[in-house]
DNA sequence: AGCACGCCGACT
DNA sequence: GTCGGCGTGCTC
C-alpha cells in the first residue's frame, strides 16, 4: 500500500514547478524526514514536508508519482517549529520553500546516502551532562540583573550594555540557566563575522567544556561542517556558535537564542534568500515557544531571545521602546564598563583649520607620540585600503577607471599595481598616463597604506620607552589575506609588539585589546553626507565601536581618549558621540526618520535588476511595474521609479533598482508575492529576451 | 539550478 | 566520420 508524500527539493523560483513535489513512499513518512528522491535525471536530497506549513505542492498533474528512493531515517526528522522557520523565511523573502531549506543545509549532507551517512553517525560523541565552571568573579548589579530579568521575564530582550560593560558574560550565565533548567537544553550563540568566533568559542569552551560547544559558520570544511551540524541535529552539542546561516541550525531542544553585536549589517545575507538573521532569531525563538507550549499547555519551558549590543539597529531599539508605547522587546541597560574603566574622552579635531591638505593632524601626531612614550599603544582607522582610491593625470585629467565598472581601480602601492575592489580585475601601474603620455600621473585620496606610510615619516626618531625603535601594523583585508594573517597579526597587538596600529573597520570590531590608549578616526566625514539613509547609523555605530577599543584595561591612570579629525565637527551625530550617548543619537534618528516616513515607521523592498545595458535593466523594472496595476494590495505600497543603483555597473553590468515602500507589513508581502509571477512574466517577454537578472530584497539595508 | 537533448565546427 | 560548443526545456 503506497502513498504519496509532499518533499522539498531544491528549485529555485525561476522553475514552473512549485518547490514542493509529490512522490509516493511505501511506508509513511513523518515531516522533515530526510529522503532521497529521483529528479529527473538526477537524484537528490529532499525534506518530507507537512501540509501544515504554508506552502502549494504543485499538482503532479494525473501523472504517476516516482518513488521516493531512499529514506535516512537513521536521522531524526527536522523538527516543526525548523520547518515553520523555513517556510516564514521563505515566504518573507519571496523565495521557494524548497530551495531555502536545502540551502540551509550542510553541502556534505545533500551529498550523502544512507551508507555514507551511517558510517558518519558511528564517530557521534554524545555528550553527556555539562560540567560548569566554578570561575568566576561575582557579576556586577547590572548584570546581575539583566541575568535576573532574562530568567523571569519572557523576552525577546534587548541587551544594551556599553562595551566593556560585560555582556558576553550575560550570555554565558544565561546559557548556564538555560542548561540547569533543563539539563539538555541547547544555546545557539550567533555573532557577526568568522573573525570574532574563535575569541567567544573560547570563552564558552571555558565556561562549559569544549566537548559542549560547537561552531558553525562558512569558514568550516564541508566535512567540519557537517559534523557540527549533525551534533547540533542530534542534541549532542549543547552550544552552537556561528555566523548568520547558524540561525537555521537544526536545534530540536533550542532553549536561547543569543545574537551579539545585532546592530550588524553581516547579519543580513546580501544574495539568495536575503534574509536577516536577527529578525529570524527573534521569529524562531517565538516559534520554538509556541510549539513548547502545544506540546505542554501548562509548561513554563521556552526559547528566549537576546539581542545584545552598544550601539542597537534602531530597529531594535524602537522595538525596545516602553510597552506602553507598543514596544515589544524587553530593553536591558547596562551603561557601565567593568572594574574602573571608563570611556574615552572624545576630542575632535577642526580639519578646516590645519592648513591644506593635512592628512594627519599635528595636534594628533603629538597625542600619538605622547601615547606611545607611556608605552601604551595607539590605533588609528581609515575606512580605504590600498594607497590612494584613484590615480590621477595632472595634465589631460585621466583617472584610474575600471575597464568594467562604474568606480576607480585603487591604487596599491605595495605591489605597484591598480586594482579594481568590485571586478577584482588587476594590473600593473602604467608608467605614464595611458591617455596622454605625461609621466606625472599621481594619487589622489588617501588609503591605509598610504596612512601607514605617512605615520612612519612623522613619527621617525620616536622610540618606545625602553628605547627601541617605534613598531607600526597595519591590518586590512590585504595584510590579513592568508589563513592565520589575521591571527598573527593580532597576537602581535596584544603581545605589545606593535605600537601604533593601522587600519579598516575590521580592526574596529570586536577584538578586545587592553593596551590602547587612543583610538582616531582619520577620515569619518564621508558617512555624514552619503545618500544612504542608514549612513549615520552604521557610522555612530562604528564609531562607538572604535572608542570601546581604548582604554578597557582597569586602572589605568591616564584616561584614554578617542580622536575624530572631521570639517563639521559640529555635526549631531559627533555631539552624541561625545557623550556617548547613543539614546540620543537614536531619538535624534528615529525622529527624522518618523518625519521622512522611513523605516522602523515604513517598509520596504527593492527590487534589483542587471542586464548588458541600463536601458533593458530599466525597461525591466518599469515594464513590470506598470504591469503591477489591479495586482492584490496595489493600492497599499508606492512603486518608485526605477533608477539607477549607485554602483551602477560593476563587471560590465549594468545595474538598477526600484523601490517599493508600504506603510504596511502585510499589504507590502502581499503585494510581493503576486507581483513575482509578473517578474517572471515580464522577463520571459520577447523585450525581456537577452540577460536580466533580477532578485527581491525585502527589508534591505543599503538603498 | 542541474541535466538532458539537439543541432553545427575542428580533430583522434 | 566523431567530440563538444552552449541554446532551449523539463524536472513529482
Amino acid at each position: 500500500m503506497t502513498q504519496p508524500v509532499s518533499v522539498a527539493v531544491s528549485l529555485p523560483a525561476h522553475s514552473a514547478l512549485g518547490s514542493t513535489l509529490s512522490y509516493e513512499s511505501e511506508a509513511p513518512l513523518a515531516p522533515g524526514t530526510l529522503v532521497r528522491v529521483p529528479l529527473g535525471a538526477r537524484e537528490c536530497l529532499g525534506i518530507v514536508w507537512d501540509d501544515a506549513v504554508p506552502t502549494a505542492t504543485a499538482d503532479a498533474g494525473g501523472a504517476a508519482l516516482r518513488p521516493v528512493a531512499d529514506v535516512l531515517d537513521a536521522l531524526p526528522p527536522l523538527t516543526a517549529p525548523w520547518r515553520m522557520l523555513v517556510a516564514f523565511a521563505a515566504g518573507y523573502y519571496q523565495r521557494q520553500v524548497g530551495e531555502l531549506a536545502l540551502a540551509v543545509l550542510p553541502q556534505a549532507l545533500r551529498e550523502l546516502d544512507r551508507t555514507q551517512l551511517a558510517r558518519r553517525l558511528k564517530k557521534r560523541k554524545p555528550a553527556g551532562r555539562v560540567e560548569f565552571a566554578p570561575d568566576s568573579i561575582a557579576p556586577t548589579p547590572e548584570q546581575a540583573l539583566a541575568i535576573a530579568r532574562i530568567h523571569a521575564e519572557n523576552g525577546p530582550f534587548l541587551l544594551f550594555g556599553a562595551t566593556g560593560s560585560g555582556k558576553t558574560e550575560v550570555y554565558l550565565r544565561a546559557a548556564a540557566q538555560a542548561l540547569h533548567d533543563d539539563p539538555a537544553a541547547q544555546v545557539l550563540v550567533m555573532v557577526p563575522e568568522i573573525n570574532l568566533t574563535p575569541q567567544l568559542e573560547a570563552r564558552f569552551a571555558a565556561r562549559f567544556g569544549a566537548g559542549a560547544v560547537v561552531a558553525l559558520h562558512s569558514g568550516l570544511t564541508h566535512p567540519q561542517r557537517l559534523q557540527s551540524w549533525l551534533a547540533a541535529h542530534a542534541g549532542d552539542a549543547r552550544i552552537v556558535l556561528g555566523t548568520r546561516l547558524a540561525v537555521f541550525a537544526s536545534m530540536p531542544r533550542l532553549r536561547l537564542i543569543v545574537v551579539d553585536e545585532e546592530h550588524d549589517p553581516s547579519y543580513k545575507q546580501q544574495e539568495g534568500a536575503r534574509y536577516s538573521a536577527r529578525d529570524l532569531a527573534v521569529l524562531r525563538g517565538k516559534l520554538e515557544t509556541d510549539a513548547l507550549r502545544e506540546q505542554d499547555p501548562g509548561g513554563t519551558a521556552m526559547c528566549r531571545v537576546v539581542l545584545g549590543s552598544a550601539t542597537p539597529s534602531l530597529e531594535s531599539w524602537h522595538h525596545s521602546r516602553p510597552a506602553e508605547d507598543g514596544g515589544r522587546y524587553v530593553r536591558l541597560a547596562m551603561p557601565s564598563r567593568i572594574g574602573d574603566a571608563v570611556l574615552p574622552r572624545v576630542r575632535r579635531v577642526d580639519m578646516r583649520l590645519q592648513p591644506r591638505g593635512t592628512r594627519i593632524a599635528p595636534v594628533l601626531v603629538d597625542a600619538i607620540a605622547e601615547v606611545v612614550a607611556r608605552g601604551e599603544q595607539a590605533m588609528l582607522f581609515l575606512n580605504r585600503r590600498g594607497y590612494a582610491p584613484v590615480l590621477h593625470c595632472t595634465d589631460c585629467g585621466w583617472k584610474s577607471d575600471c575597464p568594467h565598472c562604474s568606480a576607480f581601480q585603487v591604487f596599491h602601492k605595495i605591489d605597484r599595481s591598480l586594482r579594481c575592489h568590485h571586478c577584482g580585475t588587476a594590473g600593473r601601474v602604467p608608467r605614464g598616463c595611458p591617455s596622454c603620455g605625461n609621466p606625472d600621473i599621481v594619487p589622489m585620496g588617501q588609503g591605509t597604506e598610504q596612512l601607514e606610510e605617512q605615520l612612519a615619516a612623522l613619527l621617525a626618531g620616536l622610540t618606545r620607552p625602553d628605547g627601541s625603535p617605534l613598531r607600526l601594523l597595519r591590518i586590512d583585508a590585504d595584510s590579513v589575506r592568508h589563513k592565520g594573517a589575521l591571527e598573527a597579526q593580532l597576537a602581535q597587538v596584544h603581545a605589545g609588539e606593535v605600537d601604533v596600529l593601522v587600519g579598516t573597520q575590521m580592526i574596529a570590531k570586536g577584538h578586545d585589546f587592553r593596551r590602547i590608549g587612543l583610538v582616531a578616526a582619520v577620515n569619518p566625514d564621508g558617512a555624514l553626507f552619503s545618500s544612504d539613509f542608514r549612513a549615520p547609523e552604521r557610522l555612530f555605530a562604528l564609531l562607538m565601536q572604535a572608542a570601546g577599543r581604548a582604554g578597557r584595561a582597569p586602572g589605568r591612570e591616564q584616561r584614554a581618549e578617542m580622536w575624530l579629525q572631521t570639517a563639521v565637527p559640529d555635526h549631531a551625530l559627533f555631539a552624541a558621540l561625545k557623550h556617548h550617548d547613543f539614546p540620543a543619537f537614536a531619538a535624534q534618528q528615529l525622529a527624522e526618520r518618523a518625519q521622512a516616513a522611513l523605516p522602523p515607521f515604513t517598509y520596504q523592498a527593492l527590487v534589483r535588476a542587471e542586464a548588458r545595458t541600463q536601458e533593458v535593466a530599466q525597461g525591466f523594472l518599469s515594464a513590470a511595474s506598470a504591469a503591477a496595476d489591479g495586482l492584490p494590495a496595489r493600492d497599499a505600497v508606492t512603486l518608485y521609479p526605477a533608477v539607477p543603483m549607485s554602483l551602477q555597473r560593476i563587471a560590465n553590468m549594468e545595474r538598477a533598482q526600484m523601490l517599493v515602500e508600504s506603510a504596511s507589513r502585510p499589504a507590502l508581502q502581499h503585494f510581493l508575492a503576486h507581483w513575482q509571477g509578473t517578474l517572471h512574466a515580464t522577463r520571459a517577454q520577447p523585450a525581456g529576451k537577452g540577460l536580466i537578472r533580477w532578485a527581491i530584497d525585502v527589508d534591505p539595508l543599503a538603498i
